[in-house]
DNA sequence: TAGACCCAATCC
DNA sequence: GATTGGGTCTAC
């Protein structure tokens, strides 16, 4: 009999530790393996943690332990999930982010090797079957059994499903003349490229790729502005890495520019790229997952999730756009890639190197102090002037006129002239949807989501209202619940708005719209920007999605429309990124050989983060902004940690989170700063209540040593529910 | 995390 | 006396 000690796939932090089962099943079972068994009432699936061999009868060790032990139902798998480097990844993981260490392990696998429940319905392996002679002896078959087995003996092996004399070819198996090959099918479908002769690097390309190669640091921060070749350098870094026997990571922000990349990668290294990003299915994530695993391919581009790519050997982790807040995952674990890249690198010795033209303030502050190695770009390829940039106060009532409250006098007249020239402008807003809020205009009820308590936005290509924060969705009503009154008043604007603004001024231009909700259907995005490459549009209308990284050759005309919502964000990195937006979307404008212009529309024109970006300057703006990070105590200049409370009673909630605050102001003393109770931006979840604190620390090992001791204080509490994000975003 | 359990409020 | 609802407890 074997006793297992396994982890339940609830992530929480009063479940996280070890509960026991018995197995006298025939299974092999060991640490690292997932079980089915129950729990409380329930059919649950446990990861198994540790597990050894028990032969005295179970009761015995109940009465040492003092609990009953159940049975495990039944193994799932038929060897161990994770191998020890990502288990030992895990462990760091978990420790650094203070989050249940099952929601680390989900995080690391994907959906099919998960362990939770709905893994079990999953996609499991896919097959090709083919047929193969085993045998020519054409003795004592019918004639038509003569002919199929000619046939399949003239080839190498069949597709079955070609063939269409299913009970001949029974037969001819059943007879032992030819037998069935079950190999293992790949899912995804890769595009072939033909392969392109490497570019001959530039001097400067050049440079940066002998100092990443002759020093010897382990994280290297590459600075370059746009179109300076960053790809041309991770390309001819990975080739050498490959050709040492080792393997390259490669990670991009999100799904609209994982295919560009993904295309360069495959170009120059074909078949031993596998693709990891949220747009593949569970199938075929499964695929390329047993595709690394097994070793088949060395490299792997994907999204955040890819830094648990089961590569062994690593070489050189990349990241791309290393700024791109979507390598923090706002779910628990609240992991950042870049800082498991950091301990991945370290674990295999390999070295690290962040890209970006517009470098987080994080990165370029440890550049700063040498803990990253920095690295420059700083010519563009052709040598192309950045855009002549005009910011547009929208406060200036000469700026705008009676035709369009959204568009200035100017942004619609340079549309124009692009329109004339057979041109393309790229018009940018950071914010989907129709309307960004609904309200009664007789009683001034505004439409909230139930479960978020956040107004909801109006789309009007499904005329729904949507929870920009979690999945709801409902029809929009014709009438206000409140009172009846059906005067109901859209208010703000996003893409669609923009979108429809564009159609009733300029009734000829061609537009397309790209956001996460055309994005939602899968291969949409690579299509879009296909289309409008292809210039089958004038205008592309986006959200951030569009501004980093494409290559549009005829974009003369950059607009972003309002800058100020970037700035309005509820985090300490809304300059940021605001800064970065604008930065990266001017980057856009005059690629070729044509010059390109940008205008911003905004009410706030003299803010620091528009006109810096205005002026393209990188260095500039990081000094001012680290100065405002100064006088704030924001990071880089402190660790922060967010602690969210949440319960079903408000009251209860109320009162914890006030004890917790009392708690940590008790063990920090003068150490550390703590903020709050705070009701959080969206501050219902479900039919629970949240309340928030922030803590700011400038010493990192107590931060996490105090959080750590509050979590197993709090762990056992049973009306409210303690998590703690490390380096949050949203504050 | 979610079913069980307990207690009090509420119904007829 | 039965039913419903909410809050709390527990899991191997």
């Amino acid at each position: 009999m074997k006793i297992v000690e396994v982890l339940i796939e609830y992530a929480n932090n009063s479940l996280n530790r070890p509960f026991s089962y018995f197995y006298k099943g025939y299974k092999r079972v060991d640490t690292g393996f997932r079980v089915l068994v129950n729990f409380n009432h329930r059919e649950l699936v446990g990861y198994v943690i540790n597990c050894y061999d028990y032969n005295e009868p179970i009761s015995s060790l109940e009465e040492k332990l003092g609990f009953k032990i159940g049975e495990v139902i039944d193994v799932i798998d038929e060897s161990p999930l994770l191998n020890q480097d990502l288990l030992d990844l895990a462990d760091q993981v978990t420790d650094y982010y203070l989050s249940p260490k099952i929601s680390v392990l989900q995080s690391m696998l994907p959906p099919s090797l998960s362990p939770r429940k709905s893994s079990l319905k999953a996609p499991k392996i896919a097959y090709d079957q083919y047929v193969y002679t085993i045998d020519k002896n054409e003795d004592g078959l019918t004639d038509k059994q003569i002919e199929l087995l000619r046939l399949i003996s003239s080839v190498d092996k069949v597709l079955k499903r070609d063939i269409k004399q299913v009970s001949i070819l029974n037969k001819l198996i059943e007879n032992k003349r030819v037998d069935i090959l079950k190999v293992e099918k790949r899912r995804l479908a890769i595009p072939s490229y033909e392969y392109k002769e490497p570019p001959k690097l530039t001097v400067e390309q050049q440079r940066v790729v002998d100092e990443f190669k002759n020093t010897n640091d382990s994280v290297y921060l590459l600075e370059g502005v746009t179109g300076s070749g960053k790809t041309e350098v991770y390309l001819n870094l990975s080739e050498q890495v490959l050709k040492e026997g080792k393997s390259v990571l490669m990670l991009v922000p999100e799904i609209s520019l994982t295919p560009m990349m993904m295309e360069y990668y495959l170009r120059r290294f074909e078949g031993d790229v596998a693709i990891l990003h949220s747009a593949l299915t569970p199938a075929e994530k499964y695929d390329e997952y047993r595709k690394i695993a097994s070793g088949e391919c060395h490299i792997v581009v994907g999204a955040r999730s890819a830094i648990f790519a089961p590569l062994t050997n690593i070489g050189l982790i990349i990241l791309d756009e290393e700024h791109v807040e979507s390598y923090k995952q706002d779910t628990p674990p609240f992991y950042h890639a870049r800082e498991v890249a950091i301990m991945r690198g370290k674990q295999h010795n390999a070295k690290v190197l962040l890209g970006s033209a517009t470098p987080s303030l994080d990165s370029r502050a440890r550049a700063q102090k040498n803990v990253y190695h920095l690295l420059k770009l700083e010519t563009r390829i052709n040598n192309k002037e950045l855009p002549k940039t005009t910011i547009i106060n929208l406060g200036d009532y000469r700026n705008i006129d009676r035709d369009s409250y959204i568009f200035s006098i100017k942004l619609r007249y340079e549309i124009q002239n692009v329109l004339d020239r057979g041109e393309q402008a790229i018009l940018l807003i950071n914010r989907r949807g129709f309307a960004s809020s609904v309200s009664c205009r007789k009683c001034g009820h505004i439409f909230k989501c139930p479960t978020c308590d956040i107004a909801l936005t109006y789309h009007r290509t499904d005329n729904m209202l949507k929870c920009h924060h979690c999945e709801y969705v409902c029809a929009m009503p014709n009438k206000c619940p409140e009172c009846g009154d059906d005067r109901l008043i859209k208010i703000g604007f996003g893409t669609e708005r923009i979108e429809e603004e564009i159609h009733r001024l300029f009734p000829n231009a061609r537009t397309l719209r790209l956001d996460s909700d055309s994005a939602k259907i899968r291969a949409k995005i690579p299509a879009i920007i296909e289309e409008f490459r292809q210039k089958r549009a004038d205008i592309l209308i986006g959200t951030q999605m569009i501004a980093k990284g494409h290559d549009f050759p005829d974009v003369t005309l950059v607009g972003v429309v309002l800058a100020d919502i970037g700035l309005s964000m509820p985090t300490y990195r809304s300059n940021e990124m605001a800064f970065q937006l604008i930065t990266q979307a001017i980057g856009r404008s005059g690629r070729k050989d044509k010059n390109g212009i940008a205008i911003i529309q905004t009410y706030i024109p003299n803010h620091y983060a528009i006109t810096i970006a205005a002026r393209q300057n990188y260095e500039m703006f990081y000094r001012q902004e680290m100065e405002y990070r100064r006088l704030q105590s924001y990071p880089p200049y402190t660790f922060l940690a967010s602690i969210t409370i949440a319960g079903k009673n408000e009251e209860t909630v109320i009162i914890n989170t006030q004890n917790l605050i009392d708690m940590l102001n008790n063990q920090f003393g003068d150490k550390a700063q703590v903020l709050g109770p705070t009701t959080p931006y969206a501050p219902y979840e479900g039919n629970k209540i949240l309340r928030t604190c922030l803590i700011k620390c400038r010493d990192q090992k107590l931060l996490h040593d105090v959080l750590s001791k509050i979590i197993s204080v709090y762990s056992n509490r049973t009306s409210i529910n303690v998590s703690v994000n490390i380096d949050p975003y949203n504050f």
